[in-house]
Formats: C-alpha cells, structure tokens, sequence
DNA sequence: TGCCAGGCCCTCTTTAGGGCCTT
C-alpha cells in the first residue's frame, strides 16, 4: 500500500488510457484495450496493456479509429478478467488521463462491474494542458506531444501508446512548472487545483505555490 | 434498426448555445 499521506506528489501516479466501443458507458459502450503506466518519482516503475473481449462486435469506425479489430477481440480475455488485474495494478495510486472525465467513466463503470474500486483521485492532463500550454494550436494529445517537442513514433489510438504519451505530456508540464515557477516537487493537489484554474489566474497560483 | 455522452470553457452569457476533447 502507498502511504498517501508520504507520496501525494503529481510524479507518482498511474497514468492511463481506455480504447472503447463509443463514448458512453450509460449507452452501454465497454472497453476494448486499456494502457496504463506508472511512474514513481519521475521514473517509470510498471507498465499494464491488455485487450479484452466486449463480449459483441464492434463497429468498422472503431476498427478503423484504433486498429482493434474484431478478430483480436475473439482471442482476448474478458473485460471482467482483464479488469480485475488492472484494479491490482493501479492499487491506491493517484490517476491521470487525457480527458480524463472520459477514462474515469469508463473506469467506474468497467469496476462496478466486478464489484470492484480504487481510492486514488483523477488528475486531467487535457484540463492542465489548456493553462500550461495555452499557446499550443489545440489541445488534442497528438497536437500537445509535437507542441512539447515530445520525439514520438508509434501509432496514436492505441491504449499504451496514448497513455506513454500522456506520461511524457505529464512530466513535461512538471519540467514547465519547474523551470518556470521554481516548483520541485508538485503536490497532486496543485495540478487538480491547476486544473480548474482561470486562465489568467494560473501565474498567480503557481507563482504563490 | 437507428440512435445515443458529458464536463469544461468561451461568449454575441448566466432564463443559452456551441466548440473542444475523449472512443
């Protein structure tokens, strides 16, 4: 167990990525595949990818959009299984994603499911991206990654993938926050908080912080 | 078979509408 009272620190965390059906999990929509790395300190200490098996097909837009094709999914575990690993994985971590409103849905529901949950909180790096990089052309992953001059040469929409560029993303707004605020060591709450800041009110907040 | 979301954020705003972002 993380003592989170010792390491409440936005560097260690799990950061995640679903590739799903649809975008709505209340319209009955499921995951597909889901990436996952953890950092502890900065350093990446554990990946998790994992296909799994909606249980029906899913539509030529998703095939297309992710390369997940139906085939793939009929070898694949259940979500079921490949969720209750996944709980193991992100124990009481705090929790990162691209939009993370849409992980976390995905996320609840999938653990509901199973009867299972977590206790880390969600972090957004879309909602943080927007104040630190509020120059950036959009606010898309694939956009962001080219704006932070982040080297990148493997296929987007694919749930590793995305979540090792949302890692890269994540700790270059730590380097940012660094560089240019002075903030060593950046309490997960800072980001959160970051995250609902006005845009003209973020240099106050971290100048102060 | 056909259809579907939701939170954030801006503005021509708050008794609203529409774009952004995720699949």
């Amino acid at each position: 167990m993380l003592d989170r009272a010792i390491i409440p620190n936005a560097n260690t965390v799990v950061v995640l990525d679903f590739e799903t059906t649809g975008l709505s999990p209340d319209m009955g929509d499921r995951a597909i595949e889901i990436g996952a790395v953890r950092i502890e300190q900065g350093e990446i200490t554990g990946r998790f990818q994992a296909l799994m098996n909606p249980g029906r097909r899913i539509s030529s837009f998703i095939e297309d959009y992710t390369g997940i094709t139906n085939h793939m999914l009929k070898e694949a575990p259940l979500c079921a299984d490949v969720m209750c690993e996944f709980a193991d994985f992100i124990k009481d971590y705090n929790l990162v994603a691209h939009n993370a409103s849409f992980d976390k849905r995905f996320l609840d529901a999938e653990l509901h499911k199973i009867s299972r949950d977590y206790t880390g909180e969600f972090a957004c790096s879309m909602l943080v991206a927007r104040r630190l990089y509020q120059n950036a052309p959009d606010h898309k992953l694939g956009t962001l990654i080219k704006h932070a001059n982040i080297p990148s040469e493997g296929t987007f929409h694919r749930a590793l993938y995305d979540s090792e560029m949302t890692t890269k993303l994540w700790v270059s707004m730590l380097d940012v926050m660094q560089e240019q605020y002075g903030i060593t060591k950046a309490p997960f709450k800072l980001l959160q908080t970051l995250a609902k800041t006005p845009k003209n009110s973020v240099r106050r907040l971290l100048e102060r912080s």
